[in-house]
DNA sequence: ATATTTATTTTAGCACCTAAAGTAAATAAA
DNA sequence: TTTATTTACTTTAGGTGCTAAAATAAATAT
């Protein structure tokens, strides 16, 4: 009689399971109940469903078994190929597009250079098209379906409405390109802002476990930051939270690429503090407003082996970093502010004055426990988390879609 | 065979239809079936059992009944007496107590004159357990039980450990206040930051229904902040989140009452704008470092009416507010914010200022759609506040308490 | 009086879950 | 080589809680 479920608790389980598959590999079916709070019994019975669907499958037991006594544990797995997602990074003149499988691994990675601050919304609608659409020819073979996209794009966007509402990689506004992507592909398309991409990879390394407070702050070309709140990123009410780089130092300060005055990112960023450097300093050739990872090694380099000038100039970004989080600390009371990004490079010469700064700034109550933190910029984990975010966003969907196809054929 | 359930529907659905009824007074069962998305037959099982427990009664039918058609509606109310709430609200040399019934009406209030800075963490508790017990013999009779407390403090609390962590009312520190309260009463003790009392009320007011992420900013002798993410409250790692008081408008600025410079409050609070005023302006006599509301409204008079030393005073507290705001506009992107406190008796003398300061600071894209109003200072709601949010801590105990008295009588 | 309307309660049945009992599959011991 | 023990998984039996539909209650309109 009841026919519309009120319940969401066998909805909740199997995705549960699902999510510790992905998280920490094959499982057995006590384990998957002890790590989730369910009995086994009700375990067996969400195992078996997704065994008929195609989702999981018992791993073969293997050769060597180190086990003790008893009936040998079955693991489980996801099968990779129930689905697949794509993630697209956008960032000025480059986007990236990865392949991600059912389990949660990477399975294909490729760059364009692009110049996107020429394209317009149609322009980059149809050249995502035309990539995502190779991507899927060449790469899907196997995959029983293109579970979802992700776009994970540098600046301002509203996840909820699928709006690009401001980025500096692109020359227009408020495209809202997720709708017309997910009518292109026939699935949900997700848009995320790239620091949330990189806060949500973070925060699931087991160093940072203990952290549900975590503020990620992006050291670049520009100044980016993520806030996790209980490991959610915190998006505000139209995406534009966490807008740490345009946060304030001093008042009528440096000009600001967003055209404001005083903006932390106008004291910190690459292009600041290269434009700071460039009348005084020699430094290798090349665009003084972009400048180049060689241009800011050398900088940096500089500043390091005791230069006074590009010392100053980074005990100034010190400073402004210094000023900018200490009111992070007092406005989110975080657990971690983790500094990093490719511009960490530079932090060992800023660290002195920022500390400093953020002593003088804050009273000891409000500091409180937090750890300042910086992680080393070995490589983009942009993508990565795009890929976790996309898979756990459709689950749900590729579980009613594979029901859809095995279970009740009674629909029929 | 099932006996501990992990569905927790039925908890939830009661505690539902409990504040239901709290926020609306009588209703229907039908209609607190339509209002929480249940069934009314559930609406029925959940209200012949809290009506068996006592905890809410049938109004009874009225002489003029303008219903149309049909069986008329018979209306459910809660029992006002089936428990209470105390809140104390603790601020400089003053303490606020009142109680509040099992529907959220006030039932009495009153002020003491304390010392607060003179105390030591066992007075305080001592002259708490005082005064609570002798309202309670007072003000009890015929409650049948005493719900749970709710310490509202101006200051930096973890609500989570109970702690008074700072208070510029207490010369004290890290005071686990809580735990002693709750052993020597017997109920749950809530410890809240005073802000976020005030900021529960407004949220819940229907003008502010639209307004899921609310930050609520609070002048007067100091400055405080709440800012709600989804209608909760944000704590912060340690309680000591949303210090938008002390976060920074000039690096080395006026000195703040925290010791440190450049405090937003340095520049805005009661204190700050006093402390500039007093060389230059005839004022009425008092405490300089203290002033009364007679004084600061003289204050504000001057400035109101032309005095140009008395104006630009508010206006530099006015820029202060501007990068104040454009800081938590650009890190928290709200729906609104909300200025209100004692002190917006002087909002009109900095608006100007903090408007185009804040117009200055942040480009279009990072200000969105955020809201910035002023709400006039009519009565403290922190009681209200504490009160409602003690109730909503405790429904659960209550149902529980209740259940054991009534119910099952079979664990005899 | 009877029909209609609306509210509430009762009934019947479904979808979950869990504990306990049963079964399976291994190792250790006799 | 049986037999006991241990551990994993499955089946069974029973409970909670919800909903839709039917039944009942209590009004007004005809």
């Amino acid at each position: 009689m009841a026919l519309p479920s009120t319940d969401t608790s066998r909805l909740d389980n199997t995705l549960a399971v699902i999510r510790t598959l992905r998280d920490q590999g094959p499982v057995a079916r006590i384990d998957l109940g002890t790590l989730n709070g369910i009995s086994s019994a009700t375990v067996t019975s969400i195992s078996a469903e997704l065994l008929q669907q195609g989702l999981i499958s018992e791993r073969p037991p293997e050769a060597p078994r180190p086990t003790g006594r008893g009936r040998p544990k079955t693991l489980i797995e996801l099968d990779p190929n129930a689905a697949c997602v794509v993630c697209i990074k956008l960032s000025i003149n480059e986007i990236q597009l990865v392949v991600g499988d059912f389990s949660g691994q990477v399975r294909h990675s490729e760059h364009h250079a692009v110049t996107t601050l020429a394209l317009s919304a149609d322009d980059l609608e149809a050249l995502l098209e035309e990539k995502i659409s190779a991507v899927c020819a060449l790469q899907l073979k196997g995959f029983q379906r293109l579970a979802g996209i992700c776009l994970a794009v540098q600046g301002v966007v509203s996840s909820q409405s699928g709006t690009i509402i401001w980025s500096p990689a692109l020359s227009f506004r408020n495209a809202p390109i997720s709708a017309r992507l997910a009518e292109r592909f026939h699935c949900s398309v997700l848009l995320e802002n790239d620091a949330n991409c990189i806060a949500s990879v973070l925060a699931a390394q087991p160093d940072y476990a203990d952290c549900p407070n975590l503020v990620v702050i992006m050291l670049g070309y520009g100044i980016g930051m993520s806030v996790l709140i209980n490991g959610v990123p915190f998006l505000g009410a139209n995406g534009s939270a966490a807008e740490f780089g345009h946060s304030k130092y001093q008042p009528d300060g440096a000009l600001c690429a967003c055209g404001r005055r005083g903006c932390i990112e106008a004291y910190a960023s690459d292009y600041a503090l290269y434009r700071a450097a460039a009348d005084h300093l020699a430094l290798p050739p090349g665009d003084s407003a972009h400048p180049s990872e060689q241009q800011m090694q050398a900088l940096t380099q500089l500043a390091l082996q005791g230069d006074s000038v590009a010392q100053e100039i980074y005990a100034e970004a010190g400073r402004a970093l210094g000023v900018g989080i200490a009111n992070v600390l007092a406005l989110f009371n975080p657990d971690l502010v983790l500094i990093t990004g490719s511009g960490v490079r530079g932090f060992d010469a800023m660290q002195a004055a920022m500390h400093s700064t953020l002593n003088e700034a804050l009273v000891a109550e409000l500091m409180g426990t937090t750890r300042i933190e910086s992680c080393a910029w070995d490589r983009d984990m942009t993508c990565m988390g795009g890929i976790a975010m996309a898979l756990n966003a459709t689950d749900g969907e590729t579980l009613l879609d594979s029901q859809a196809k095995s279970g009740s054929a009674t629909c029929l």
